[in-house]
DNA sequence: CATGCCAACATTGTATACATTATCGGTAGG
DNA sequence: CCTACCGATAATGTATACAATGTTGGCATG
């Protein structure tokens, strides 16, 4: 009895210490699992079908089951994984299907929010989207992957954030955090720098015009020309992924 | 000790399979809990702004804060309910520009349901939605507004199940699970029935005529035009929603 | 050797205990 | 009268205990 009340004690100091810690950043500790492992998710540290158990979780971020389960939660209303009664969860393994449907839904939204966005956008935000696109040539020239993933984020993003409609920006968010890895995995395959680079200075040449229609086509073509190159990497590496 | 353990093993093995058959009828007292918040706040059993605790929820339900707090994240999650750490959650109280915003979503995402449902919409749905249509022209005459809710839900719902589209079809469900009370308290408060029905007219006529882009547009119309009507409502009724 | 059964174990589901933080009313000091 | 502070209370955040369910591997049986 006397060592159970004594082992607790260790236990609840050692907890205490990591809840300090988090703490000190202002987070609790359900938010800052929640964000690792969605971020061990996207950026491809756990893979798709891989299998998760809450005590392995709690154990290697040494923390009790109870803010594991709830990440778990928002993780699977996101889509990130996927949750089966008394057997537990996986990372969320996308078909071809599933695939397409989100390209095809990120290419609505994206084309969208470059509309909405077009009525906002001045003369020096193009001026920054040009620089930008400079820096993905480059990227592209020199094949810094990193480089590119980087600024064709911020390319995009930057759409996403001036359109001005805050759901819209999150439901963007929301499909490329669920296909990022995928993308990801297929450009260290096979990358279309060339073709991407031109898919953009096509976006940007309709802003300058003021060309709406164009500027919102432009988008969506270049987000299902994405999609095609991940399907293709795929359909050919689908015992792995 | 050991055999206590034992015995329980044995009984635990046991009793399982008389427990087999009712097995597959269960589900999670979180999933239970979820649904339950869930409708209540949509049909406005909660109100937006209402405050809910974790021990007011686990007294009503007589089940313990774990499934709960489960159940609320799910809920956060699909924008239903709003979190403040430590401070508690309560319903989602959406400004003008935010119904907005989701009425835009929903205008583009509706409006591309319709888009996709075409390549599979034969005479045989045309008939089907043509008689909604006439259910719909009877609940409004006789001033029904539970058959209109209905049958308005079933008009829409046929052309989101017919897209083909899982991800499209789930991310119209939510939006509309969010907007769903407001849009139900400002029927009750001035209908537009004669111009729902116009506009719904418009769609079948399009989709009669194989007229994709008409089809679409008139969707789109169609939903912004009922937001027109809730945010009308929503900005005479400020203080109490 | 193949197969069905079942105890042991592993994992998820729920309840409870404990820790931390916010809220609110009252009181002393200005 | 106002404000700042304190402490009681109630809420959320986390850890742990207990319960129900899924899985596995060994063993008996044919």
């Amino acid at each position: 009895m006397t060592t159970e009340r004594y082992d607790y004690m260790v236990e609840s100091n050692l907890c205490r210490r990591f809840k300090m810690a988090s703490l000190l950043l202002d987070k609790s500790i359900r938010q800052d699992i929640y964000e690792r492992i969605r971020d061990d998710i996207t950026y491809g540290r756990l893979m798709p079908g891989e299998r998760l158990t809450e005590k392995k979780l709690s154990d290697d971020y040494t923390v009790s089951r109870s803010p594991i389960r709830e990440a778990l939660r928002q993780l699977e209303s996101e889509g990130l994984i996927r949750y089966e009664r008394n057997k537990g969860m996986e990372v969320v393994k996308l078909s071809i299907k599933q695939l397409q449907e989100i390209y095809d839904l990120r290419a609505l939204l994206e084309g969208y929010a470059v509309r909405c966005s077009m009525k906002q956008i001045t003369g020096k935000d193009i001026t920054f989207l040009t620089s930008l696109h400079k820096k993905l040539i480059n990227a592209a020239q020199t094949k810094d992957i990193q480089a590119w993933l980087q600024n064709n984020s911020l390319f995009h993003g930057y759409f996403r954030d001036k359109s001005g409609n805050e759901n819209l920006s999150q439901m963007i968010v929301m499909l490329k955090r669920r296909t990022f890895n995928y993308q990801n995995m297929s450009l260290s395959y096979a990358s279309y720098f060339e073709t991407y680079i031109e898919h953009h200075a096509a976006i940007l040449e309709a802003c300058k015009k003021r060309d709406v229609d164009l500027a919102e086509q432009s988008m969506r073509q270049h987000v299902l020309m994405t999609n095609q190159a991940i399907v293709n990497f795929v359909s050919m590496n689908r015992s792995s992924i």
